[in-house]
Formats: C-alpha cells, structure tokens, sequence
DNA sequence: ATTGCTGAAGGG
C-alpha cells in the first residue's frame, strides 16, 4: 500500500546494456534478443535495397522499349528488383514499421523531409544538437525521479516490453487517482487509420478538479520559441490528449492493439516480467490476461477526457520559466494534419521539404548537404529571391 | 529463414 514498488516506475533495460550485468548475459545468451548487431543487420539490409532500386531506375536508360516498367526486363535481378523496389513498397514497409511515435509525427510537422532522413540515417547527429537534447532528457528524468523510483527490468522480446508497458499503466492510474500527479504516461491508439504510440510527460488534477497534462519544454537559449516551434508543440500535445481519450473512452481496444502491434499473445512472459507483476499485486499469467486489464483498469477507474493542454517552457541552464501556454484543442485540426501526414507513409505521396518561407529551418538541418529538396529548391531560387518578388 | 524487428522523447 505504501511500500516503494507502488511508486516505482518500471523501465526495461533491453537498448541499456551497461545498467545491470545479469541483463547484458540474457542479451548475448539469448539469440532472439534485439540488440546492436541485430539493429545493424536490419541497417545494412535497408542500404541494399535503397541501392538496388537506385540501380534499377538507372536500368531504364538503356537501350529498348524505355517506357516499359524496369521489371519487364528479362533478368532475374530486376524481378528481384521489383519485389524489392521502392515505388511498390509504402514508407511504413520500407522502414519495417508496423506503428509511429507521436514524436515522428512531431517532427513531420517541423520537416517532412528531415524526419525521412532521420528514418533513413538514424543516429546522425551533431554533437552540438546532441548534447541539446541529452540536457532536456536529464533534466526530464529529474523531473521525473522527484515522483517515482525506477526500477530496471531485463527484458528480451517486445512482448516483454509491452507487458512493463501494461504494469506501468495499471500502477499509474489509480496513483493519478489518488494522488493526482503522475509523469511519463504511456499512450498508444489508430489516429486516421495509423497506430501511435507515444509517452504523455505529465498528467495531474489542478484545484478546480480539470485533468490537466502539461508539457515541458527545455531550451538552450533563454527566449520563447518562434511559431514553428510553437505550431509543433501544440500538435504533439494535442496528439497526446486526442490518444489519451481515446484510450479511457475504450475506443483503444485490446483487439486492435494486437492487431496494429502484431503481439504474440500465447508468447510467455519473461521471468523477471512474472516477477514485477507479482510483486505489484497483479495475478496475470499472459499478455492478454494483462492487456484485459489495462482495458478495464482505462475503462473503469473514471478518469475524464483531458480538459486542458499546457505548455512551458523553461532555460536548460538556469530553469527559468521564459513562458507557459494553455493550447486550445481543435479535433479537426489535429485530424487533417494527421490525415497529410498519414498520406506519406501509406505511400499515397512524395515527403515534401519545408514551404519556401520556412526555408530558415534548413539552417540548422543535419541533412542540409545532401537534401533533395533544397537542391530543386535552389534551381528555382532566382525567382523566388524577396529581391526579385515583383508586383502580383 | 524465400526472414525478423521498435523504450519515446530529447530541441530547433
């Protein structure tokens, strides 16, 4: 009732191999464990088949028919080619996705483009940019160790992970409840036919009884941050309550989760999983038995649609507040935008690079070398100079 | 394996 594992937040520990040795030899015991050298296949895999389609698009310059598709031609590479090639594979295929993160909607928002390149060259970042971000995360995790402890638990299937996902929940709502604050809430639900899955930073009750979500946002320079930002921020909030509600009016079924997430429900559970649910006071024996549960805990535990967004924004170097704002939620808005941005990854159009006014953002893009957009861009840049705006 | 797979957010 009032023992540390009510408080505690799981975490699994699977991408941390250094936190705990006993996780590190699971992961090199276990062959289906997912870690570094797995990632790097899959790495390497992506990386032919960009290449291969290359070469076939290449093939159509010779000599023959060109109007015939590059599959028609007689070689068994170039049927391989087709199976394999871009133009009939969607984003979501092309990328192994069977989901998305808020977040990857979030950068979307601020650049289609950059997010495709960081899909397709993940982990390529400045330093500079790195360290910006490795601040705000740690300055997260405090905020979050102020309300819970956590706890590490070795894991090596996503049904593992998903189950530590379940118990955080299950722990979390009735805290939310009786305590009125919780942080790093898991949500997950189909926005206009795509499965997200994201992480709310903070939910709590404010004195006049409204569940409130609050974001917070750390930023290198003490000023506010320009429109853009703001226009980015305000989608992912709105985001997070559009899934959260979602979520507690039982429109998130246990039955689409497995549908979207492609869960093994009949896989076992991992020992160290058993464990922690045990300790927490949970008698499951399955995935879905915990799924159930999660549904019924969302369901049952009377907890409202999110009243109100609110941003703040604070000085990574000296936590001053520079300024906080209350988002109007707009369900249609939110939809439209998710409807365009769903159209990319279902394959339905090109990824776009930014509007011609916004082309500033390129200035601290990672990928401005080698962006396909700035280069078309610069064809047409002469006319499109302010200098040379004429009168229209 | 004619193959499989995902901590999310982190800031501009």
């Amino acid at each position: 009732m009032f023992g540390t594992l009510s408080r505690s937040l799981f975490v699994q520990s699977r991408t941390v191999p250094c936190i705990m040795a006993e996780t590190r030899e699971e992961e090199t015991a276990s062959a289906e464990a997912s870690g570094f050298s797995d990632l790097s296949d899959s790495e390497l895999v992506e990386f032919l088949d960009l290449e291969d389609a290359k070469e076939s698009t290449a093939s159509v310059s010779k000599p023959g028919p060109s109007s015939e598709l590059p599959g028609k031609d007689d070689k068994p590479v170039s049927v391989q080619n087709w199976k394999n090639g871009l133009d009939v594979l969607s984003p979501m295929e092309r990328f192994h996705l069977k989901y998305l993160y808020v977040t990857d909607l979030c950068t979307q928002n601020w650049c289609e483009l950059q997010m495709v390149y960081g899909k397709e060259l993940p982990g390529f970042l400045t330093p500079e940019k790195a360290a910006v971000l490795d601040t705000g995360a740690s300055i997260h995790l405090a905020k979050e160790l102020e309300l819970h402890d956590l706890v590490t638990v070795p894991i090596t299937t996503k049904e593992d992970a998903w189950a530590i996902k379940f118990l955080n929940i299950l722990s979390m709502i009735p805290t939310l409840q009786s305590e009125g604050r919780i942080r790093e809430f898991p949500v997950f639900g189909e926005v206009e036919g795509i499965f997200l899955v994201g992480v709310i930073d903070e939910l709590h009750y404010t004195s006049k009884g409204e569940l409130e979500l609050a974001e917070l946002k750390t930023r290198r320079r003490p000023m506010l941050p320009l429109p853009a930002q703001k226009k980015k921020d305000h989608f992912q909030v709105s985001l997070y309550k559009y899934i959260f509600d979602a979520m507690v009016q039982g429109k998130v079924t246990p039955a689409g989760l497995v549908h979207h997430t492609k869960l093994c429900l009949d896989k076992p559970l991992g020992p160290s999983v058993l464990r922690h649910a045990r300790q927490g006071g949970f008698s499951v024996k399955s995935l879905s038995d915990l799924i159930e549960l999660v549904f019924l805990s969302l369901t049952l535990s009377d907890l409202p649609a999110i009243d109100t967004l609110r941003l703040e924004y604070i000085h990574q170097e000296t936590a001053t507040v520079l300024g906080t704002e209350i988002v109007a939620f707009e369900e249609k808005e939110v939809k439209s935008k998710v409807q365009h941005y769903v159209a990319y990854w279902m394959g339905h159009r090109e990824p776009q690079g930014v509007d011609v006014e916004d082309a500033w953002k390129c200035r601290t893009c990672d990928y401005v070398d080698i962006c396909e957009w700035r280069k078309d861009r610069g064809a047409l840049s002469s006319s499109l100079e302010p200098n040379a705006k004429k009168s229209k």
